[in-house]
DNA sequence: TTGTACGCGTTATCAG
DNA sequence: CTGATAACGCGTACAA
């Protein structure tokens, strides 16, 4: 390459870093040479010299889940702007596993990493906390972590969603949550009782689904049999929209005539589902994008000091909920499952 | 680290690469020291001496298109078993960003490239053909393309989902597409169009639906209002699915009383729609996991055949889909738009 | 079996 | 402003 150019490597390095000012004749040169040759610096080589990255590792709970992916878009398309790529893992929702990846990850020696933890517990806490690298955890945080954070008001997204119904008259409300063993569930459970008390209403009732559709189903369809009917729903995860939307449909109730919901996560066939299915939407893209920001100001600024950020979300609504009042008459009634 | 260990550089290589036996009392020394210090290797001067990447680089149209992304998962499932990692950047089903991320890609010298180009015309074609590293084309594949390719059969998943409502007796039936610019949307087309003639039927009617939720809504009503109802309907890609439903639902038919339909890619909530919905489901986690079979021969076992793979799809039968003679009737009469 | 020395491609330094 | 050279951390050939 810089024997094509017919200059020295340094002023190879010096056009293409453009970190000193060069004589134009010699950068025409080494462009031409560059165009010729299709050159590229090699990446590995210029971070083991210059000992700079210009790269972030990202380690998310799952790659099949849309609202992580989301957030690694949003991430990417911040990053790549300013000539950063992402190094993209998966902990499989499993602790052992993120240790693992993380593990992989570090020996990148990222300028940056972006982590999803899988628990509260936060196993892998100590792998980042002892090293180099600045990180960002988003969107799973453990109960009063000290670090850059960013992450969606959950607290209030539920209290919106909750408020929604109970403006609308309704009183019977089911939360159906995933696991009360995430915290940002737990929040989101907590926003509906702070709008509970508000209200001077009881307790909401409450369905603790599971993980999968088949647990989520199952134990939906136990509650509905051995409980009345409840006028509004509010699911607080993508996961359990879906399956409460199946579940209602299993048992004969007609959303919104016998039932309201509230679902979480705003996707694309929610605006298509007969009815469309109101819901709390998380700025995914922004947390992506906020979380690079976060870490830029580490690795370019150097600011020490810890950020805490919190998104509010938005409440679309849509078809999926309506008045209490105009529920079809025919109230805590225990409906029939059909099979 | 070789000197807390009271060792050579070199045994240190030795036991942590295991490429040469050591004295079981040096391994020790050397894994106390490593686990006392968390060292772990720098990738990027090993991959600077050994000339080996352990890397694949992913480029995708989008990372918030769920089937990218499940081929993504996929891929970093199989990589990673083997110590590789995934370097992942979207082209944002931008030609230009293709190049440029691709270029970006690149200079990691990666040890296997996996595309899904944006279009037919795959314009980076060059940058991959010169180079050194080998490189997989996945799912978007240019006609008469020579390379390692991985995708689905697209014209058999078609003809599947078309011999399905030919077999519930239906005849006026409407294929949904997103652009015919693809070649494997014209590939589903084409399957359709064989099972017709089989069945000695004419041409199916065809909307070009576009690529957002809007156009395919207008396209579609546009189409309603001007035609008469068919009682089935192929849609040929995820997006053109949720848009077909929606339609339908905005002019007040129901599925599948009024019409069937056939959706395309198998997501979660197509089982909890009311009606459930019958759909091809493409195998996404197998895509990736081949496309890294396909690397990983070239890398490993040097393979230099061209490799083209050809997953098959599978009809999932749901509630969409019903026997044209059991249809409400009101045949070939336009339905009214419901604003 | 272990240690020494060199070189991978780049960037930083410093002398010209 | 340009070029020679050292050094980044690791892998490997070769010497001990």
């Amino acid at each position: 390459m810089a024997v094509m150019a017919e200059v020295s490597v340094a002023t190879v390095s010096n056009v293409l870093g453009g970190r000193k000012p060069v004589n134009p004749a010699l950068v025409a040169r080494v462009e031409a040479a560059v165009k010729a040759l299709g050159y590229q610096a090699d990446r590995a080589a210029s971070q083991l010299r210059s000992g700079k990255a210009r790269v972030i590792a990202v380690l998310v709970p799952s790659l099949d889940n849309p609202f992580f992916t989301s957030i690694i878009a949003g991430l990417e398309q911040a990053v790549q702007s300013e000539g950063y790529d992402i190094i993209v893992a998966s902990s499989n929702n499993d602790e052992r596993t993120e240790r693992k990846r993380l593990v992989a990850l570090l020996s990148w020696r990222p300028a940056g990493i972006v982590i999803l933890p899988t628990d509260d517990k936060f196993g892998a806490r100590d792998l980042l906390e002892g090293g180099e690298a600045p990180f960002v955890v988003v969107d799973r945080l453990p109960p009063r972590l000290v670090a850059d954070t960013v992450a969606v008001d959950n607290q209030q997204a539920a209290t919106m969603a909750c408020e929604h119904l109970v403006a609308l008259g309704h009183r019977d409300i089911l939360v159906v949550a995933s696991t009360l063993k995430l915290a940002n569930i737990r929040a989101r459970l907590s926003g509906i009782r702070r709008c509970f008390k508000k209200a001077h209403l009881p307790e909401p009732e409450l369905v603790e689904a599971g993980l999968t559709l088949e647990t989520a189903s199952e134990r939906l369809a136990t509650w509905f049999e051995a409980n009345d009917r409840p006028t509004g729903i509010i699911a607080l995860t993508n996961f359990t929209t879906v399956a409460v939307i199946a579940s209602l449909g299993q048992h004969g109730l007609r959303i919104p005539k016998d039932v309201s919901l509230v679902g979480f996560d705003d996707y694309i066939w929610m605006r298509a589902a007969t009815p469309t299915i109101t819901a709390i939407r998380q700025p995914v893209e922004q947390l992506g994008a906020q979380a690079w920001a976060c870490l830029r100001e580490r690795i370019e600024d150097g600011r020490s000091n810890n950020r805490t950020l919190r998104l509010q979300c938005s409440l679309q609504i849509r078809g999926s909920t309506a008045r209490a009042a105009e529920l079809s008459k025919n109230p805590r009634i225990r409906p029939k499952a059909v099979a």
